[in-house]
DNA sequence: CGGTCGTTTGAAGTGGTTCAAGCCTTGTGG
DNA sequence: CCACAAGGCTTGAACCACTTCAAACGACCG
């Protein structure tokens, strides 16, 4: 379910670079990081607090590699989807999983941010990253309160996916392209976007298809390309 | 636009009592308060941050009687409200208006928080009351995401008058009735409701027409009666 | 008593759901 | 290398929940 290892693989060094360009930390703060135990969860499995450190605080995770969604399953067994966290992110694995657990979209790969701020040589400035991204995942969940009461399909899935590329940018995990559009990987079922948006996953398929159709982006096999950001939020005022 | 006053009128006293029940505080704490500066704001006016303290960090008041709402004026013109705030409430006036704005619903009076911890005999209870508070609102945001994406107009409506009457109910503003059903004051309009649910006002109309055909409650005069919570949950599975 | 604001009701339109079938990928075994 | 199965995507048709528009009604306030 989870294995430590000191020494990370590639997929990892990426998404650091892209991490700490989101954090405003400077490149030598890698130093800290490969030191660390990475977490690795695979595709499906839920992040919860490590039973070993049995502290009363919240236990956060910085998300190195991979996608994770946070949700709640309702009584009646639908799936609500309240966000996703991509590389770069903060997470707090909740302590009890009834009302919200964290799950992995993907492979996973995670540092405890206890452990990163204890052995960090500069523990402000983490502190002050982990802080933001906090702040900023607070920030989003009213978005995305506004975003499900009050717009229709295409503009729910046009602004998520807005959003996505706005954080993904800034982990450095979309490749620019002005012409043909951006291109990057959401690896996201159509469910997990309805579960998201509060919509069936037929009609994300309609949704997607006529995004198409006009020109604005392309969704195929885990990848978004032709992705016109500035089309999309036209779309969405 | 503020006034600060230093004798606070009847109306307060009841919500201070209902205050100190949900916060788990001692009656003698009251007196703490009725030496503090009260801040009474007109129904529709904005709750800022106090120009006189411009502190970093965020302000926090404590609502004592009256109702809030916690919105955002989205581009479309269109507002979405976040949360209502009831008397025993804690809420965060936003420093910058443009993405949070704090409004009263009716004539409100708050004490700042700030203010409340520097002068209480015992900070610490009070502080562990705020902090509860904040938290069990960020809690409900996530449920209100859920009631949003996934649930009929009715059950929407069901579930949002279900949580207020729970946190009414802790701040003793509901008169207990289990022959007849309870009954409290709610001072929103339908298009309230609508703004915070994504409804148009007239399908609120339509959804408390089937919810007192039902047998569940009337709305009527800015008041509720015949609130059948058993009921109404079991509509909500 | 008349004006205004909020609520109620009806009728028509629309956006999203549901169900069901076909298709396209991807993975697996012969 | 192909055959086949499984899972996800796509499309169509019918249905339903909610919206919009419009008009009437009711309470409250001068």
């Amino acid at each position: 379910m989870l294995a430590l290892n000191t020494r990370p693989a590639r997929p990892m060094a990426r998404a650091v670079a892209g991490l700490l360009r989101a954090a405003d930390l400077e490149p030598w703060a890698v130093e800290g990081l490969l030191d660390l135990g990475v977490e690795r969860h695979p595709p499906g499995s839920l992040i919860e607090p490590s039973a070993e450190r049995p502290s009363e605080a919240p236990q956060m995770k910085w998300l190195l590699d991979g996608w994770l969604c946070e949700a709640r399953v309702l009584p009646n067994g639908v799936r609500q989807i309240f966000s996703f966290a991509v590389p770069g992110d903060v997470i707090e694995a909740p302590s009890s999983p009834r009302f919200r657990s964290v799950r992995a979209v993907t492979a996973v790969e995670c540092v405890d941010v206890a452990d990163l701020l204890a052995r960090a040589a500069n523990p402000d400035t983490f502190l002050c990253a982990v802080l933001r991204s906090l702040e900023q995942a607070t920030e989003r969940r009213y978005d995305h309160i506004a975003r499900l009461a009050q717009r229709s399909a295409q503009v729910r899935l046009a602004s998520l996916l807005v959003e996505l590329h706005e954080r993904l940018c800034g982990a450095g995990l979309v490749r620019s392209d002005h012409l043909q559009g951006d291109e990057f990987a959401l690896p996201l079922r159509h469910e997990e976007l309805a579960d998201a948006l509060g919509l069936s996953p037929v009609h994300v398929t309609r949704c997607l298809k006529s995004l198409r159709e006009q020109g604005l982006l392309t969704m195929k096999f885990r990848r978004v390309s032709g992705f016109d950001r500035a089309g999309l939020e036209k779309l969405c005022v």
